[in-house]
DNA sequence: CGCCCATTTGACAGCTTTCAAATCGCGTGG
DNA sequence: CCACGCGATTTGAAAGCTGTCAAATGGGCG
């Protein structure tokens, strides 16, 4: 059942095992993908706003992000990518990136040709239509944001960006509780919600003395998750993780958390 | 080379056609979808969020657009439709829909089974290739919307807002001159770009004042293309027109307009 | 002619931004 | 082990863009 060989896109399996039903032959093809893994430094820009990109990039470990610079200098992060995650379709079906990802931490990711994406989509068609569902997942993404950054106070814009990376960290494999890693600045924080690294520092000095959440040095705690959620206006629905129905609308305490063994 | 019978399905053809190479067998393939075509009035809901939708929808003529409600009731709108547009496949190929579809105006539309479309994705591999690259298009407009709202002013919002749809309609061949169509209140503008209808309203009265553009019924005139497009910092890079590259960072003025016949 | 929706207008409050400047945290070098 | 350097976090005060709340005006349609 589990595949032997070198593994290294074992998180890219996992993740179109979320978007359809794969069959063993659909996942021998997927780790048998040619790619190069590697390791990048922080700060490192994986795509840049014009680049021609012939590959794609299969997050493995660390976090990147998505942005734009505009007119006035101003950056809009678009989105922050983990472990699983896949990056740069956009780029090499289309003619030319119309942004930049960046690494946010150091990372490990695995290169993948484009026309070898292509190929392979062209000979399993469940394939296709699981990397064709996941980057329809990314759109919902963005949606999302669209509506966090054009319709929520800066305190739910805020709430909502610790309460998506949490979910997605967990959805993941890549939490221990209610403690997540937070790859972000407040000046980056600023830069996802459409508010200064300023404003930011206010709100999370409220978030943080009501007992939401607490942050230690490139970590965040959710104390209290129903509020936060609550705060943030989250609803997960648009994150599509299978199995999240349910524990949607009320997702289980951090104290539920603990026996559940979801983590 | 045009096609013949019933060819109702023509505006998606021409749309795919600028997303990938397609054969006259991939073409007929697409005009052979089966479909349903309908006329639905102004106000009337395509796709609901929550519904679990099986069928996409080409849009033949009018306006539509997707929108979100957040906690507090107010609406985020995240994008316009016209002619040409596909809609409704995140919706059905992912779970349950996460936003919703209204018609903006009195719509033509065409519906075609999920079914269909998957069967010929898997049949037609360009086919499949022009579609998704389609709805990678879509999500590079979703980020463009992203940073339009996150770090721009009332006014460049609100320019860009008038600059992106007179480029499509131009796109999908439904432009007249410096003339456009423009389906939208100022309410709904505002909930576009993250603004109350009384800002909006102030706005474009300076743009007006300015002489960038010219507003009636139902329709807006773009007076002066080339300070419209700077003032709305608007970069159609992201809407990845072919050969709109090079007229692209400076796009003809509207004098140049009448003689280039691209109208 | 009258209703209803969209557009305008005014005054005022307020959330965020600006602009500095101080403090903190932490890796590095002496 | 401590000083240094630099980025990240905090803090303060003041300005400003945008929102809020009404109310008036305008335009289209039955």
């Amino acid at each position: 059942m589990l595949l032997s060989l070198a593994p290294t896109l074992r998180p890219m399996i996992e993740r179109l095992r979320l978007r359809a039903d794969l069959s063993l032959a659909d996942a021998d093809a997927v780790l048998a993908l040619p790619h190069r893994r590697t390791f990048l430094d922080h700060g490192t820009y994986i795509v840049r706003e014009g680049d021609h990109v012939d590959r794609c990039c299969v997050m493995l470990a660390g976090f990147v992000y998505r942005h734009k610079v505009v007119g006035s200098g101003a950056r809009q992060i678009l989105s922050v990518h983990l472990r699983g995650d896949i990056i740069g379709l956009q780029s090499s079906l289309l003619e030319q990136a119309d942004h930049n990802v960046q690494a946010l931490t150091r990372i490990e990711v695995a290169f993948i040709p484009r026309q070898a994406i292509l190929d392979l989509c062209g000979r399993y068609p469940m394939v296709a239509r699981a990397i064709w569902a996941d980057t329809l997942v990314d759109a919902s993404l963005f949606r999302e944001w669209i509506a966090n950054v054009g319709r929520r106070t800066a305190r739910q814009r805020i709430a909502h960006l610790f309460c998506e990376l949490a979910l997605r960290q967990e959805a993941a494999g890549l939490c221990e509780g209610p403690d997540y890693s937070w790859p972000m600045t407040q000046e980056q924080i600023g830069d996802a919600t459409g508010l200064t690294s300023v404003h930011v520092n206010r709100v999370l000095q409220g978030l943080r003395a009501e007992g939401l959440i607490r942050t230690a040095k490139q970590r965040v705690t959710i104390l209290d998750w129903d509020n936060l959620q609550e705060a943030a206006d989250f609803n997960c629905a648009y994150l599509h993780l299978p199995e999240a129905d349910s524990r949607c609308a009320r997702r289980p305490s951090s104290s539920e958390l603990a026996t559940a063994g979801s983590c």
